[in-house]
DNA sequence: GCACTGACTCCCA
DNA sequence: ATGGGAGCCAGTG
């Protein structure tokens, strides 16, 4: 059936609260959707979202700042163009996420 | 149900 | 900062 992890939409859940502006790690969307360890999970979740939930999946990165899709490749640049577009700088294909990071307290609305 | 792969992360050199 | 190795969990064949 159509039957949905809680784990995917959980993690949809938490990636569609990344405000504008702000970018959240994997392991980060993990741990606030009540998987520490799932990071990966994350990134499995992500994948198999369907497109039509328009998810901001362009506001996660890995936990070094980067993008986790090959450099150079299209949806590596896709990427940095939608965040570019939201007022994030790279620099050196690196995102400064003590700047950017989003810690969750700042949405009012919280389960 | 097993084995491989992957949009990850941590630790260490 | 960069790169390799191990651990992690879920999807796919």
């Amino acid at each position: 059936m159509d039957e949905v992890n809680p784990k995917h939409l959980k993690t949809w859940s938490v990636v569609s609260r990344i405000p504008k502006g702000f970018v959240s790690t994997y392991g980060d969307v993990a741990s606030f959707a009540g998987y520490p360890t799932g990071a990966r999970v994350v990134g499995a979740a992500l994948r198999t979202a369907p497109l039509s939930l328009n998810l901001p999946w362009y506001r996660v990165i890995n936990a070094r700042g980067k993008i986790s899709f090959p450099a150079g490749g299209d949806k590596s640049l896709k990427q940095k163009e939608c965040l570019e577009a939201e007022g994030m700088v790279f620099v050196s294909g690196i995102v400064n996420l003590k700047h950017y990071a989003w810690t969750g307290h700042l949405d009012s609305e919280l389960w």
